[in-house]
RNA sequence: GCGAUCGUAGCUCAGUUGGUUAGAGCGCUGGUUUGUGGUACCAGAGGUCGCGGGUUCGGAUCCCGUCGGUCGCCCCA
């Protein structure tokens, strides 16, 4: 037969497993918990929207909008899109359900997103992230309790050391459009001096020229007019307050003037979690290193056709955050019952049935030669290691089992042992613990209730 | 969309200036052995050297193309 040729995942997507699995798996666990402290209710979104509510909210113009979206029309005729992105989805959600009688709603989700671009290092087509928002409160304490949220998390994920909150604030929407055409004006002036890329993006998206990695570029960016010139009174006293909020909290983030936000809907703050230059952290990540950012997003809501409604809300890539954690300690199998025995052919799944009763896990053994059955056991480096052999007494009625503690975990003898006996007895055998007196070799024989 | 780099067994890789039947470790299968077993030893299976062309007496090795992975630019978590 002709070798079938191998079926390769689509780029960009990826098959998680073992460790890699289990770090993922963490930092999703991890969020849950963090997110319950602080009172945010659960969401589970589609992950297909119609297009309108990304082209919509996110801005036409913007790379993701334009040239990164996986949209595709289905077989009714409607354009429907994979979620490139989570704040979108929970605003449409929030007007399709009439949740402003929730209002002020904080919520959180998280699960996959996708987005054609480029894969490299931490970055997928397939992605995930978690993400954080509270919908309907226009006062400071909500960016602070959210960034209050985000650092425990990071904390709590043992990455927070290294990590520095970097905060900014866009303005209101005049103070924002104001600074945009201050630094279009600056920045024409160097027009000569530029790189491609930011004369490009002088047109487009003048404010990324402030984070550009061109070294040309980022001297010019240094003089740049700052956002504080153009504030208003009361944008002023709404970024004072997150930062004395957030000093109450004992975080001192690093006002970072440079630090924009890519998507049109943000204002007022600002904000990434990025590794300090250097740190191990940083090291670990690509060249992208934000593993947390978000803002307030006070214009989105209304520009998807619902009345204005101010909000706040970050996200993190998991597998960034994955990348970053130490992998969670394995949790060791509490029972490995390999099968030896030839009178009981369901021996193994008898007793593993009831140890798992107890709340304990069990993994059987019944495949390849006897040999190989303990290798695999051996490997998995279980608590206890029981074997089922049986061998005929003299009245042919009777099976023995024997069961070896294993010395890896000692401390672990006495419950075990408990456990056992009870197990025994609840799988329909009799135990006697005539011979079960060492930590090391140790049988126990067993007598089958009903043969 | 642009750039760099890599592509040899299931996995991680070695293959020297192109030269006889392409190697190792791990894993897998079987066996021997060690006082009752995770060890050690032996053997076996598994590769059209990503794919297609070219140069050559001869290509895993050189050239071109193509596909795929990785990393970087753009953009973003």
């Amino acid at each position: 037969m002709a070798k079938t040729q191998k079926i390769n995942p689509v780029r960009g997507t990826q098959d998680m497993y073992g460790e890699a699995e289990e770090r993922f798996a963490h930092v999703v666990d991890c969020f849950e918990h963090v997110r319950r402290l602080y009172g945010f209710k659960g969401l589970q979104l589609p992950v297909i929207e119609p297009t309108a509510v990304f082209a919509r909210s996110l801005g036409e113009t913007t790379d993701v909008v334009s040239k990164e979206m996986y949209t595709f029309e289905d077989r009714g005729g409607d354009s429907i899109t994979l979620r490139p992105e989570f704040t979108a989805g929970i605003a449409r959600a929030y007007l399709s359900n009439g949740w402003q009688q929730h209002t002020p709603m904080k919520l959180s989700c998280h699960g996959p997103l996708f987005r054609y671009e480029r894969p490299q290092k931490g970055r997928y087509r397939q992605f995930h992230q978690i993400d954080a928002e509270i919908i309907g409160a226009a006062e400071p304490a909500a960016d602070v309790e959210l960034l209050v949220m985000a650092d425990q998390l990071l904390n709590e994920l043992g990455i927070g050391n290294g990590v520095t909150l970097h905060l900014n604030t866009l303005g209101d929407a005049d103070s924002r459009d104001a600074w945009r055409a201050g630094l279009i004006a600056y920045f024409n002036d160097y027009r000569d001096a530029l790189s491609p890329e930011s004369v490009e993006r002088l047109e487009k998206n003048p404010l990324r020229i402030l984070d550009s990695k061109d070294p040309d570029d980022r001297g010019i960016a240094h003089d740049a007019p700052k956002i504080d010139e153009f504030l208003s009174g009361e944008a002023q006293e709404f970024f004072a307050a997150v930062t004395e909020g957030l000093e109450a909290a004992g975080i001192k983030p690093k006002r970072d003037h440079k630090l924009v936000r890519g998507l049109d809907y943000y204002r007022h703050t600002a904000f990434e979690f990025i590794p300090d230059q250097g740190s191990e952290q940083a090291k670990k990540l690509g060249s992208h290193s934000t593993i947390l950012g978000g803002g307030r997003y006070d214009g989105l809501i209304e520009n998807l056709g619902g009345p204005p409604t101010p909000a706040v809300g970050w996200a993190a890539g998991i597998e960034r955050l994955a990348m970053l954690v130490d992998a969670p300690e394995g949790v060791a199998l509490d029972f490995a019952l390999v099968d030896e025995s030839n009178l009981f052919g369901n021996l193994v799944i008898a007793l593993a049935k009831a140890v798992r009763k107890f709340g304990l896990s069990a993994a059987t053994f019944s495949t390849g030669s006897k040999k190989k059955r303990f290798e695999k056991a051996a490997k998995l480096n279980p608590k206890v290691i029981v074997i089922c052999d049986d061998y005929v007494t003299s009245d042919q009625n009777i099976g023995n089992i024997r069961f070896k503690v294993r010395v890896g975990h000692p401390q672990d003898f006495e419950s075990i042992a408990s456990v056992l006996d009870q197990t025994i007895t609840d799988a329909g055998f009799l135990a006697s613990k005539d011979t079960f007196d060492s930590m090391y070799g140790d049988e126990i024989k067993v007598y089958p209730l009903d043969v």
